[in-house]
DNA sequence: CCACCCTAGTCACTTTTTTTACTATGCATT
DNA sequence: AATGCATAGTAAAAAAAGTGACTAGGGTGG
């Protein structure tokens, strides 16, 4: 029933496509909620039947006919209520934080690569989303957005997916020196 | 089979109970892993089924018995056979958040509410990490435990946890801020 | 003395999530 | 001509996770 709610807000400015939807929650949803296409697909289905979306076919040229769900009252309503409750803590699940915390009993190497390249896809999405700050700043001056503009909830959730990218990336450089003074490759002569 | 691995490395140096591990698993470990005790009590039965772990019961006084598992060379070798692959990407499921987004169609007093309460236990929680760190260190300055010191693992995973959750409080503090000033409470008078 | 919390779990059930593999069409490469 | 990639999905099963209730002794506060 969480991934319901995150799917309302993913669809409450705009109907889309359970396409759509795996690349939004691909990029920008995915700062606070992932979720695979196949669940999407599935929680679509039972939203509609529960009366919280409705759907309708688009026929496409050259493309596959797609089908495009919006919210319903009911769907607000039930978005309304849900910011009323409690929110659940925050789970997290990193495998690599997990073999860094295993550093003593690990491969090293093998953990050295899967933090370089847990720092570039930091990067690539750390991108992303600077990408749609500046569209929702658009030409005003972030004081001037914040006294008028109308998006603040992206706003605040999406600095809060680029800080924690960057801590991402501080972390991660500062991890692989630490590891390469601990751990230097074998160096040859 | 994910959190398997999580059991391993809070597992690796001590043995200990179910109940020891969910303790830890609300605190350090909360850092980059969540479960639930009842997860934790079924995980660990499997993993002694496969021979990971072994355990053995201890009789208390005053006291219900309890079963302390540890990591048997299998375990070990398992978890070293873990750091070599690819850790899967991390996860975030953060209702906080999807509140946060839904911002223009929410109870927005309740959102308040559960921002504070966010800042609140993210302070608790870096409280925690930072007493941990400090064990960690012992009387040890930081450049010190780098050169010598044995747990680089925990430590590295200890400041990603620390520098999460002092960005947990700024954003709360700078989202609570800006709130107050787009919805001023209605004031008497 | 009762209510409640701490230790140390177990059991049953439900929901959620992940995994794997499919169907189709069109477009651009090689 | 075959290959892979993007679009736009569907299906089924397995694994993982979450919820709630229950046992049982001991200690603590009011």
């Amino acid at each position: 029933m969480a991934l319901r709610n995150a799917l309302l807000v993913a669809l409450i400015d705009r109907e889309s496509s359970g396409y759509d939807l795996a690349k939004k929650f691909s990029v920008s949803v995915a700062n606070f909620w992932t979720a695979t296409p196949q669940q999407l697909y599935r929680e679509l289905e039972k939203m509609e039947a529960a009366g919280l979306l409705s759907a309708r076919v688009v026929k496409q040229d050259k493309r596959p006919d797609k089908r495009l769900f919006s919210v319903t009252e009911a769907g607000r309503a039930a978005l309304r209520e849900f910011t009323r409750r409690k929110p659940k803590p925050t789970t997290v699940r990193d495998e690599l934080l997990v073999q860094v915390e295993a550093l003593a009993h690990a491969d090293v190497a093998c953990v050295r690569t899967s933090i370089r390249s847990h720092v570039e896809s930091s990067g690539r999405r750390l991108a992303a989303y600077e990408h749609s700050l500046a569209e929702i700043l658009g030409s005003r001056t972030e004081d001037e957005f914040l006294a008028t503009g109308s998006r603040i909830g992206p706003y605040l959730t999406l600095h809060r997916g680029i800080s924690f990218e960057r801590e991402n990336i501080a972390w991660g450089r500062r991890a692989l020196d630490i590891l390469a003074r601990r751990y230097p490759d074998p160096t040859p002569g």
